[in-house]
DNA sequence: ATATCATTTAGACACATGTCGAAGCAGGAG
DNA sequence: CTCCTGCTTCGACATGTGTCTAAATGATAT
């Protein structure tokens, strides 16, 4: 990669995006674009291993189990966590090339 | 290629986001989180000039004028872009700081 | 097998959001 | 002034989304 670029401006400022190009950036934006989902990643993604258990998750928000749950799947979805069962617990770290993918959308090229 | 050295994460990953800061950025991120406002923010920022006029604007899309200054709206609202008229019409460019701060949250810090 | 705990799914509901048509404002042109 | 054009605001409507309760599934222990 590293374009030569004139490091201009972020890529979303450098030339118009396609109407595919919108929708599918689109629908992984709206699902970080909830507090509650912004608090899960980044809970996730700070939490020691790597990786947090839902019951950590859970007890963080005054929300029902299902309502975290609903979100967790959200993301999941949306490629931006990924999620595993070990034993009785379910234990959900992030995706960072999915996160990387969001950043660089809106980070003007540094080419070093 | 983006210096992926000692920064271990995106920001937002690094450490749990305050209740606070998520609802902030959660609003930001709404704003973006649209596929036509999205192309909106991309043909402004991408434009001859830096800024384009809401009539090249309304043309580009499928949509009534009215809709379009709707989503014009939400970005301006969100401090994406500005809007400034200049007799018959309005132009409108994007706030790149707001955009970078969009960017800081996702992108693993590079260390320069 | 039964009980219990952790998580997800299903169904329902209130509220937010994207879209439109119609009407309102602002600025030029005749 | 009156018209016309560009853009925004208003009000209405259909659809999408966040939340809940109730019920289902998975896994472990008794």
């Amino acid at each position: 990669m590293t374009a030569t670029t004139g490091a201009c401006c972020a890529p979303i400022a450098r030339e118009p995006l396609t109407e595919h190009d919108a929708a599918e950036l689109a629908t992984l934006l709206k699902a970080v674009a909830d507090p509650v989902r912004l608090r899960l990643l980044s809970m996730i993604g700070s939490h020691a291993g790597g990786e947090a258990c839902v019951c950590d998750l859970t007890d963080a928000f005054d929300l029902t189990a299902p309502t975290i749950s609903h979100h967790l799947k959200v993301l999941r979805t949306a490629g931006l966590i990924d999620g595993e069962r070990r034993g009785t617990w379910v234990y959900y770290r992030v995706v960072p090339e999915t996160v990387s993918r969001l950043g660089a959308l809106f980070t003007p090229l540094v080419t070093v």
